[in-house]
RNA sequence: CGAGGUGUGGCGCAGUUGGCAGCGCGCGUGGUUUGGGACCAUGAGGCCGCAGGUUCAAGUCCUGUCACCUCGACCA
């Protein structure tokens, strides 16, 4: 049988082989698309690792940028410590030189000779950090010391996802260390705080609070609080810890300080962290079929300008003016004037996520206007080019309020109570998303939930309603109200 | 770490029984085009992952090795 396609036929058959892989066919396979095809990172030849490529770079930049200015506002200085440790050094702490010793990586030689200790490559700072505030930690007027520092680490991941879990990451870690307990605590709620304000307002991305649970807080650590975001397959990721660490730390790495009395005391520290996979984050949570969504504070270009016909008169004096105006106007702004075809450089732009698009060709000019079309609806406004510089920002913030909402939405649509693990494993499996369960506490229940359903506890609610409820598992009288999901 | 898969122009792939290394996209140049991934013409681009072996002859067969991908196990 032989059949005819018409044009339009044709034209949608090229479009879906050029296409990325629609998002609910495949989503790991999309969320791969979307990475390569936006131009965020590239494979590189060392497996776990990949390149940032500069419209990905700009984006870390962006995140790094918002995050570095909460945190000199809030009195934090940055420094950078060095990419090695010594294996002496790092033994120094058990608990969490045993958390990390699985994936650490080794130097072993300089050029040809061998070395007489092995030198770690930093899979975080926590020992780095605590030398160091033995050294210059001697008075109470020396406190608090409030120190971040944006570095790569190291850890080698035998699984690894562009962003999600690669070998060396890019992160901030802030360390931290004061006079007091109750100082400390402070400062790691304080983060956690900023960790979420940063999320709902540069990233639009709500998350949950909450404290870890024992198996799953960090080596090392008293307590562990985390930001967890519901991706859109459901899944949680982990986006962002701040660790309390007591004075464990400070004992073994013997850090004092005289108080106000002139006795000694241990420092009380704190340790917190974003890393890069915030970037898998932005794509799981608000990317669709069509590629990226980027909300506006982390968009390399916030507005992307395409001239229409560049050849007839007028069209690329009026966008070049029209750029003018908007980066005046303190816009991220790029025009492209390239002889690609106007649909190609829609999708393209639509791929790397820029928020908004406007169009300007011979039609507007006439009218003194140029079209603006949002990315997250595709919705086309007319705008007359006097006013272009004043009405794009508030249609950037009516973007991110909307990918916000929708994203909220999405994830509270998603929390299932359940009262019997029957319930949590037919939930979790027929309903992809969060489960919010009684738990009595033990390290063996939790185990069971994650054997019989492969979720994971992900976090504490802070004000969960456990009166009269019960543990799931072992029927005991519940102490927490436990968000459960399949991690990344 | 276990199972599977893949290595051939920049990318995606084909390459039969061993016999001149090809196709699509992309890229360069000239021109026509331009409101949802244009078209014509004309060019450039290769140690077939690497190392051995068999053969008159290897992208193809054999042995070894390396890398990457997918799914598991593991993983603050």
């Amino acid at each position: 049988m032989i059949i005819f396609l018409g044009d339009t036929n044709l034209k949608k058959i090229e479009k879906f082989v050029e296409s990325i892989t629609p998002r609910d066919d495949d989503f790991a396979r999309w969320y791969t698309d979307i990475c390569l095809g936006a131009e965020l990172c590239s494979y590189s030849n060392v497996r776990g690792c990949i390149i940032l490529r500069p419209y990905g770079c700009a984006v870390w930049e962006l995140i790094t940028a918002e995050l570095d200015r909460r945190f000199k506002e809030t009195g934090h200085e940055n420094v950078k410590m060095p990419l090695f440790i010594p294996e002496s050094m790092l033994q120094k702490e058990k608990d969490h030189v045993e958390g990390f010793a699985p994936e650490v990586a080794w130097v072993t030689h300089g050029g040809d000779e061998q070395l007489t200790e092995r030198l770690c490559i930093r899979p975080t700072s926590e020992v780095l950090f605590c030398d160091h505030f033995a050294e210059i930690i001697q008075s109470w007027r020396d406190l608090p010391k409030l120190y971040n520092q944006w570095v790569s680490v190291v850890r080698w991941e035998k699984t690894t996802r562009p962003f999600l879990r690669t070998r060396e990451f890019f992160w901030q870690e802030g360390h931290t260390a004061h006079a007091t307990a109750e100082d400390a605590m402070e400062e790691t709620l304080l983060m956690l705080d900023i960790y979420e304000e940063f999320f709902r307002n540069a990233l639009a991305i709500p998350v949950l609070k909450g404290l870890k649970s024992e198996s799953e807080k960090f080596a090392g650590a008293v307590r562990t609080y985390t930001v967890e975001a519901m991706m859109h397959d459901g899944k949680a990721l982990q986006s962002g810890t701040s660790h309390y660490l007591g004075n464990g730390f400070a004992k073994a790495f013997n850090i004092q300080y005289t108080d106000k009395d002139n006795q000694l005391q241990f420092v009380h520290q704190t340790s917190w962290g974003i890393s890069s996979r915030s970037i898998g984050g932005l794509i799981m949570v608000h990317g669709d079929d069509e590629g990226l969504v980027l909300p506006p504070a982390v968009a390399p270009i916030q507005v992307v300008i395409i001239p229409i016909a560049t050849h007839k008169e007028g069209v690329l004096e009026a966008a070049m003016k029209l750029k003018g105006d908007l980066k005046a106007a303190g816009l991220r702004v790029l025009l492209d004037d390239s002889d690609r075809m106007p649909g190609w450089k829609f999708s393209e732009y639509e791929m790397k996520g820029v928020p908004i698009r406007l169009e300007i060709g011979p039609r507007d000019i006439v009218k003194n206007q140029c079209v603006a079309v949002s990315r997250d609806n595709r919705e086309k406004v007319f705008i007359p080019l006097k006013n272009a510089a004043d009405e794009i920002p508030a249609l950037l913030a009516a973007l991110h309020r909307r990918i916000l909402e929708r994203a909220e939405k999405s994830m509270m649509e998603r929390i299932y109570d359940v009262d019997s693990l029957d319930d949590f494993a037919k939930t979790i499996e027929e309903k992809p998303g969060f489960i919010r369960a009684p738990w009595c506490g033990s390290a063996d229940c939790e185990a069971k939930v994650k054997e019989l359903t492969t979720a994971t506890s992900r976090c504490i609610e802070a004000d969960g309603e456990i009166e009269g409820r019960i543990c799931v598992v072992c029927g005991e009288e519940a102490k927490h109200s436990v968000f459960w999901g399949k991690a990344y």
